[in-house]
DNA sequence: CGACCTCTTGAGTGAGCTCAAAAACAGTGG
DNA sequence: CCACTGTTTTTGAGCTCACTCAAGAGGTCG
């Protein structure tokens, strides 16, 4: 239960033979020969700074990413402008996986802090999966378990009022990072998020997020403010928003 | 470009052999041998009656099912009542792959209308994975495609009005349905939807639901009465919304 | 210091909600 | 064929949650 951030110790300057297994080893120990293959692959690792695009909605990326440090955020946006939080990527999670090599990406991606990833071509991983089944599988339950996410916020979108709908995202992001050990249960964390990614996330405007916050922290049930958010009452917050956190586990083990 | 309900034609009374097929093949042909393999899972087709749940969240479900013909509507409840339905699946459409075998649903499913649907235990799909890598990436190309279309849903449910998220959700099954050859381009359509399953799909009231679809009507943009879609203006509609057909057409070929 | 963010607060508005009741419709049984 | 019941849709009236517009406060950086 180790999380892949933590385990970057050695750096290869351009290359990081090993990304793919830190992503699947999560779930499963692999074959020394399957790690062969994977170091084989030759992807290469890159560092980029904070507010950068990753990719845009239209482009044709033959690429995915394994986030290693730092956070990604993946959005559309209206013609007018207005966008949506598709959902934060942290450390460990995928990013960009595309099957179809010729499709268009239907979302952009960019970059929260300075980020750290490893980068592959989409046909090298579809290779893979084809020489070892099991990790196309483990593929599978990757993007099964991100489909139940996606089902956690069109629910708290579609059904739930600002207050909720917050302290909903608040929970889902503190447990998540709790989980990567990029946390402490009971302890202030530090988010690069402002009002702003808040309400593109959870659907509503700054200032009507600015004000939800006050009154969360008057009701004293959380705190979030310059970056730092303190869960006072976990277990009524739970209460209220419904929160379920099986679902922002990791995948268990085979 | 067949639809998989159009090619029932013969039906064992108790299994339906070929049914994985039927769903993977849209996508590219099989050789023999895997078809034998599939063949051999010996899998049950079964007759439902409309308004059945398929299952609930929280139970443990170790099949998938196929939809040959009918709407299958998945949500999910809140404590208080409160629905949000998640997506309609079609004729051809996955319902409830979940790789990990042991974990409960995260969501619940129910027929609108009498369906006719492949059952498979889920572990036979996966040992079939093992064997043909091919599936295996089929069905990631599957799951990020409706990855895709949850994207879709978030901006709607998340940075939409009430009109244009109506509109956006009526123009997406009338496209699903012409793709599957279940409906003309320009003629009206039969939807087993009333109103409230719009407004839960959309996340809003039945009562407002029925008042935009009035306006929607008044502006002479769409009808919806009594079971019957009718656009009147698509291009008019496209452009309001921001619909983009790519995201809901089947899978291109490999 | 000024320029630029981000956050906060106030005042007024409006989209979508609640509550309530009537109308339309389908099915059922007499 | 009609009364009776249950469901779905419609309409009205009033309210509220969240929005817009506008201005001020605080923090950061060159």
């Amino acid at each position: 239960m180790n999380s892949a951030s933590r385990s970057v110790t050695t750096r290869e300057p351009t290359d990081c033979h090993d990304c793919p297994i830190r992503q699947l080893a999560l779930f499963r120990p692999i074959q020394t020969d399957q790690l062969d293959t994977v170091k084989s692959l030759r992807t290469a690792q890159r560092e980029i700074p904070p507010s950068t695009e990753l990719y845009r909605e239209g482009d044709r990326i033959q690429e995915s990413f394994t986030l290693f440090s730092g956070w990604v955020i993946r959005y559309k946006t209206l013609e007018d402008g207005r966008r949506q939080i598709l959902g934060f990527a942290l450390p460990g999670d995928l990013l960009c996986f595309q099957p179809d090599l010729g499709a268009p990406n239907t979302h952009s991606a960019q970059t929260l802090t300075p980020v750290v990833l490893c980068a592959f071509p989409a046909d090298d991983l579809i290779q893979m999966f084809r020489r070892y089944p099991e990790l196309a599988i483990q593929m599978s339950w990757i993007t099964s378990r991100d489909e139940a996410i996606y089902h956690e916020h069109l629910i708290n979108l579609g059904r739930r009022p600002a207050r909720e709908r917050i302290a909903h995202l608040l929970l889902e992001l503190h447990y998540r990072l709790t989980v990567r050990n990029l946390a402490e249960p009971d302890e202030p964390v530090t988010l690069p998020l402002n009002q702003e990614h808040i309400a593109d996330a959870v659907g509503l405007t700054t200032i009507h997020v600015s004000r939800t916050l006050r009154t969360l922290r008057e009701e004293r049930l959380l705190n979030y403010q310059s970056g730092v958010l303190t869960l006072f009452d976990r277990p009524t917050l739970v209460e209220l928003t419904g929160f379920h956190e099986d679902v922002f586990q990791p995948r268990p083990t085979l």
